[in-house]
DNA sequence: GGATTTATTTCCGCTGCGGAAGAAATGAGC
DNA sequence: GCTCATTTCTTCCGCAGCGGAAATAAATCC
């Protein structure tokens, strides 16, 4: 049973090289991922006929005399492939999303919450997305499931929200729940993990070596990925940052301690940070956001100076992990390049081994992290073992196609 | 080429469940590493041939009624087995050891260093551990090849050390120089590393699924290990963890800020401190350790002192990675519990995630870390590859034997 | 001593690999 | 326009190594 994963580890390997290399024959997969011609044949013809790739029209500049070669690419949803949805569980809102093998962000829409701690939010939710996957999924379209990224403490292999403050979740069984509800597929994260995966997958080649991901959000975050795999840690429980010291900031963290990351840096600590100091009427980072766009000197200071504690902490994890790649989700600010720079540049003078600004990125997707990480979460499993996607939990309904 | 793995992965995989659980029949090994009775006899019977395996002689006590069944075990160094040699290169002196394939310290000798910046020291060292080598290793029990673990900027992969200060190395082969000089494989690690590769392999089962590795000996050092694999980071460079703040502690770094790690808490650190405190006349841990054993009061007041800040550091590090255990490799302190528990009691203090001091553990080998994890810097790819233990930097000759 | 039981090996069919030969699809030369 | 060279892709074949089943081995039990 356990004995031959050549068939699905070779798979996979196809697949990723496409992934990686754009469209490309399969006389080029062939020396990239060190399989013989014979090989690359029968996985392609696999892949082909599952969907996930497709064979380009014959392509326009050739280069010399031969049989031409027939580019291969990931079947995208822009030309009818399958699609993965993903499901960020927010406060104050959650988002949905259809996300293509490239991780191109279809569709997206957003979905607020009237009560977060509702006890029944998950059946909101679940009846929500089941509405958005019905009108932007057609036949010819399939669905291949539904990830879901959450802040909190959550196992993936178990399915389960073990804790989540904000909503008041605990032990939840939630890629059970959505699964029924919706009869997908549903893998379940962390999305601070999911994020890492996203860069892994879809972001800066270097990320695949080894990336610490840096997660600004009401909470901070922190997640590690070496050789293409998101660590998990106990219980998967890993990445607690929130205490990460960052000397000079004097804010007072929840724990008793000053200098807290949490407390300098976080969405929450930054809103009651920006209405302490008159700048906002309402403890709210986009509107800090705005009314920094909107030339407001205080609040490009305040932005600044986060920026700054942001980058002090990530200079003790370049130091610490050394890995690749470090990226930075900012949700406010990574859309602001002045923003990342800042970071950039406390990082690069607080590290003692990372003299190159260019290790410390941004989303490679930009402002649809969140969605495009989402969906991850299910296509992470998909690229491991392109055969074998089903869910794990329990029972699997069919459900490819939907609506 | 790269298409077959199964036979390596496999034959792997049966030795790590005979070094995991003991003597254990091929009818125990089969449930236990997922393969087919047939797998497991076809892999056994290479690894007996191999010389790694043996059968052990009929147990005394039999269960049951059926055929018996025949106990396997790792061919240690003890009844004839074969050996790995282990070199740990350090100021003022270096270590030459003998181990086995469970990683028992057989022989050890330690080689002072007259000169620890004469420019041929790897060839005196080359020599003397041929000399070595030709003592203690007999014609039954064959030797494996040589394991260099040091200090300093290595990259294992190139077998060069990049960066060595103390010893004024710059991009040596040392490897390449080794190999030449003994006629035998050798590969080389960063120490640090290579304590987190015997603990993976010889040392706490959860260790396997991640572990953090701090080490306090002159510098301060870190690594990290998932999966039963060591980061590497860009360029083997990871695990700085020398400027890791320690709040609380006064000293001053080399770097020009106070609470650095390397400042509060290396040997260097520590035996300049006990010299301004008038405990020791010359700044020597070891005689400092003597001080306290001897019931000096300021020498173990110092020497907690120093447990409590490694402690913070260790808080720090389990917080942000949450490793499965936490190994402090403190060579001077590991001796006493006492110490130990020190860093435990700081540790979960200071953290906010590990409730647990069981997480934090000394190198399983005790005193004799340093010897067992050099030579595991051969025994690691060994029981990747049982089949292929070659030396991948240049000639190759022979070598299984010497003497 | 034969039946029973359990461990290990052998046999056999299967998957999936690599290498080589074959088929396909083009450009080049005449 | 036909052939030939060239490059790509597929098919065929032998091989390694897996799992499952049957055979063999080595004990205990009655």
């Amino acid at each position: 049973m356990a004995g031959d994963r050549r068939g699905v580890a070779n798979a996979a390997s196809v697949l990723r090289t496409v992934l990686d290399h754009g469209p490309v024959a399969r006389s080029g997969i062939s020396p990239l991922c060190g399989l013989s011609p014979a090989a690359v044949s029968r996985q392609t013809t696999g892949l082909l006929r599952a969907g996930l790739l497709r064979e380009l029209p014959d392509p326009a500049g050739r280069a010399g005399s031969g049989r031409p070669r027939i580019p291969l690419d990931l079947h995208t949803g822009a030309v009818g492939g399958p699609v993965a949805a993903g499901l960020h569980i927010g406060v104050p809102a959650s988002t949905f999303s259809l996300v293509d093998l490239r991780g191109q962000v279809l569709a997206r829409r957003a979905f607020p919450h009237r009560d977060p701690r509702d006890p029944d939010l998950s059946g909101l939710i679940a009846a929500e997305l089941g509405r958005f996957l019905r009108e932007y999924v057609t036949g010819s379209r399939p669905l291949l499931g539904v990830g879901a990224a959450l802040g909190g403490w959550v196992r993936p292999d178990a399915g389960t929200v073990v804790r989540h403050p904000a909503l008041g979740w605990r032990q939840r069984p939630l890629a059970t729940e959505l699964s029924r509800a919706l009869g997908l597929p549903v893998h379940v994260d962390n999305h601070a993990r999911a994020v890492a995966g996203a860069e892994i997958l879809f972001g800066h080649p270097a990320a695949r070596r080894s990336l610490v991901h840096l997660f600004i959000g009401n909470v901070v975050d922190a997640a590690f990925g070496i050789e293409g795999t998101v660590h998990q840690g106990p219980g998967s429980a890993a990445g607690d940052v929130a205490h990460l010291p960052v000397p000079g900031s004097g804010a007072v963290c929840a724990c008793g301690r000053t200098g807290c990351l949490q407390a300098a840096a976080s969405d929450t600590a930054l809103g009651a940070e920006a209405v302490r100091r008159g700048i906002v009427p309402d403890p709210s980072v986009p509107l800090l956001v705005d009314a920094a766009a909107a030339g407001d000197p205080r609040a490009d200071r305040l932005l600044r100076e986060r920026a700054r504690d942001v980058g002090r902490a990530a200079a003790l994890l370049l130091d610490v992990f050394n890995p690749a790649v470090m990226v930075v989700t900012e949700l406010s600010g990574v859309l602001h390049e002045g923003y990342l720079d800042e970071i950039r540049a406390a990082a690069v003078e607080r590290s003692h081994v990372c003299d190159d600004p260019e290790r410390i990125i941004a989303p490679h997707a930009g402002p649809a992290v969140l969605p495009q990480a989402a969906a991850t979460v299910l296509l992470d499993p998909l690229f491991r073992d392109p055969a074998g996607l089903t869910w794990e939990c329990e029972i699997t309904s069919g459900g490819y196609g939907l609506g």
